[in-house]
Order: structure tokens, then sequence, then C-alpha cells
DNA sequence: ATCTCTTCAATACACTGTATCGCAACAGTA
DNA sequence: TACTGTTGCGATACAGTGTATTGAAGAGAT
């Protein structure tokens, strides 16, 4: 009994943890969106049975959990600010980079509490730069409406993307992107505000709107912090 | 051959139309989430066959954005506005109040360009009452800014609501809610600031925090109305 | 009365998340 | 060395999904 007469032992199962779990997952979703990843496909790209993945997450929601706190390792930064101006805009910048990166990440920001090391890395980092320049409750306004802006703001900015997308790559123009339902509507003369902007609107490009929103919700913020709450 | 000998003609099929779809899409939604809303099961309450409903929507994110759509007509409101600051106020907490009627709404805004009439109406009385107070482009960045804010908001709101329903039904008391969890990331002595804020911070309930914040936007608009930009 | 055309229901397919179950390899004991 | 308990894994299974395809049956027209 020779050893090629002995069959091969069966593959010691590939060692996995969640990091590589995590890791495939959030390269199938960079390449066909959240729907794209199913914990067989998964499973697959690690040689597993789809089981397997169980053991290291009891539910596809957690999966999704750990691909957003993975992501908000790349926003966070070892940078020092100038001042907290500076910290909340380069975090909101980064946001929304590291968005335009994993596409996928809009549909899950703010669908569920970040509670990750990596998300409270960053609500840390934060409220540190804010600690100090205004009572506690006004600082945690201050970061939570900025987010909040900046969670909305990417959303709409992905939505348009792959609108545009869907409507076969036209230019950043949704007057031609939706053009006939969207000439259509306006037409009617129903949206009179809405036709005028349209039509004498001034095409900017998506950064560019972000920045000034964000610039507008810092300014607010600003202002509360200038004088101390009533 | 009598009339008893014949069978009855097969009962004639209900008749059907997107309003009707929409309505039972949004009631099952409104009962179970969105992930309650399958085809199959809006079609059974319609007494209908789930390939029925290709005649209406061509795929079921048509479907979610008639649901959006409709819920835009609650939104939607007659009264006149005194200023276009309590116009946006108006429509930004009607939108919240919408969302906690129907909680799968903050799935779904901001996830996709909001084409629908109802939608269109919205923006055009946000639009209308900034009519005239800046060039063109300064209105629809408010406008903008403001309805990112809301859409983040709002999606972090109903966010924190699940979560402490998942978590037993506790008290808005996040401490408690992810107490182990929580507890123990803090104990880690990594995020001081964090560890601050939720030690010191005052609870404040969902709807004040959101108006708020709402409020500091609006300040941050009615600063770049106040002066023309450059 | 026959034929066409529309409308719907049934069937089918590929795929999903996850519960259950039984096997096979290891650790520890006799 | 033989045995046994435990654990981790794969296969199987189930109920459900969105949607393409097919086929039949009704309405309207000739």
């Amino acid at each position: 009994m020779t050893v090629w007469d002995r069959p091969e032992p069966p593959a010691r199962p590939v060692p996995l943890d969640r990091q590589r779990i995590v890791a495939a997952a959030v390269a199938l979703a960079d390449e066909g969106g959240l729907e794209a990843v199913s914990l067989r496909k998964v499973a697959a790209r690690l040689d597993a049975g789809p089981m397997r993945l169980y053991g290291y997450i009891s539910t596809k929601e957690e999966l999704f959990d750990l691909m957003v706190d993975e992501v908000h390792a790349e926003i966070l930064t070892e940078e020092r600010f100038g001042d907290w101006r500076e910290a909340l805009r380069v975090h909101s910048h980064r946001t929304r980079q590291a968005t335009r990166r994993h596409e996928w990440l809009a549909d899950l920001l703010g669908g569920r509490p970040a509670l990750g090391p990596n998300a409270f890395a960053v609500t840390e980092a934060k409220l540190a730069a804010l600690d100090g320049l205004a009572d506690v409750d006004t600082v945690m306004r201050a970061v939570e409406t900025v987010s909040a802006y900046v969670t909305g703001a990417i959303r709409r900015e992905i939505a348009d993307v792959r609108a545009e997308r869907a409507t076969g790559l036209s230019k950043p123009d949704w007057q031609r992107a939706f053009g006939p339902h969207m000439t259509r509507m306006l037409a009617t003369g129903r949206f009179p505000a809405l036709a005028k902007i349209v039509h004498d609107g001034t095409e900017v490009d998506a950064e560019t709107s972000f920045a000034t929103g964000l610039e507008w919700v810092l300014d607010a913020v600003a202002a509360k912090l200038a004088r101390p709450p009533a």
C-alpha cells in the first residue's frame, strides 16, 4: 500500500476568521453592490460551505455591521487637526470618499447604530475635536447634526449616480437623464419653481455641492459654539 | 341542462389598479416592515396571482418607488406659510412624522431619486417658499441641505428606535440598551470623549433633538439668504 | 361562428437565509 | 493502543423570494 494508493487526506478546512469573511464580503459588494453579497457567495470565495459562516456571525445583518465597521477604518485618520472645524470637515469628506469607493455603504449608512470599534473611534475623534468648546449636550448635538447631513447628502449623491448609470451612462444632466418623464412633469405647469430651477440652475458637481452644504452646517455649529447655550 | 348543472362561471378577477396595489403594500410594510412586502403577499391581499402585478409595475423597486410617493402625499399640506423658514420646518417635521407612522420609509428615504408627482409637489412647495429670496442656485442648495439633514436624522432616529425594540423594549437609555457591549467598549479607555458624553450627557427625546438640529441648519440657510452669495 | 388579441394564472427556475442532522477528525482517558 | 466524548464542519432541507415563460380562457371584431 504505497502513498499513491492511499487517497489524500481531505483538505483541512481553510482557516477562517471574521477579517477574511468581511474582506470577501466587501470585495463582493464592491463588485456587484450589496445585493451581490450572499452568504453562499461569500463562503464560496473562501472555499467554505455557507453554514461555516454561522460560527462567526449569527445573521446576515451582522455581516453588514462588520462591513460597515471595516470601512470606518478607512475613514479614520492619524492626522492632527488645527481645529474642530477641520476635524469635522475632514471626517465628513473621508466618509464621502469611502462611500465613492464602496457605493454600497450608502445603503447602510445610518441604517443601524454603528457599534463597532472603528465607528466608535471615528465618533471619538469627532467628539474629542469639540471637547471643551461647549457643554457636552451641545457637542453631541453638533456631531449628530453634521453626521445627519453627511449621511443624507451621501445617500442622495449615490442615488443620483445610480440613476444616471441606469439611464445609460448619460452626462450629469438629469434633465437629459430623466428627460421624458421630467419634461412631461414640468410641462404640466404644476411645478413652476421646480421648472425654473431645472431651467436656470447651474450644474454643479457632486463634490462641490456636498462641500457647500457641509460648510453651511459647520457655520451653524460654529454659531452655537461661539456663545454658550442659554 | 338546468342552471344547476352548469358550473358557476369562474369569478371575474378583482379589478386592480396601482392605487390598490400600493395601499396593500403600504399596509403590509406598516405591519411587518419592508421585508414583509413580497409580491406574493401583496398579490394575495388583493386576491390575485403574483404575476398579475407585473402589469402595473415592472419590478419590485418600482413598487417601493410608488410607496414612497404615496407617503409623500401625507407630507404635503395645503396650509400657507408665514415665511420660508416655517415652510421648510413644517415639511421637515411632517416628513419625520410620516416616517414614525411608516417606519419603513426610513429605509427608502434618499435611496432613490423621488420622481413621483407627490414628491415633486413637496419639492415644489419648498422651492416656492424660497423663491426670489436668493438666486436659484442658493435656493437649490438650501433645499437640498435641509433635506439631507432630515434624511440623515430620520434614519438615525429610526435605527435607534429599532435597536431599542430589539434589545427588549428598554427605556430610551442606550447605555442600558447596549449595556454590556457599550460598557466594555468604554471601559477600554480608548474613547474618553465618548465616555464623558455617555456619562454626563442629558437624555433628550428624539423629537427635540431632531428639532434642535433642524433649527441649526435653518439658521445656516438664513445666514446665506441674508446676504446674496459672492 | 370563427378568429385574433388581450389578460391572467400556473408553472418553473435560480437563488436566498438559515435550521437541522449526521459524520469525521481530534482530545483526553483507560 | 483502544475507546469515547466533543466539537466543528458539510450536506441536506425548507420555506420563501423575484421574475420569465407558457398556456388557456375570455372579450371583441369580422
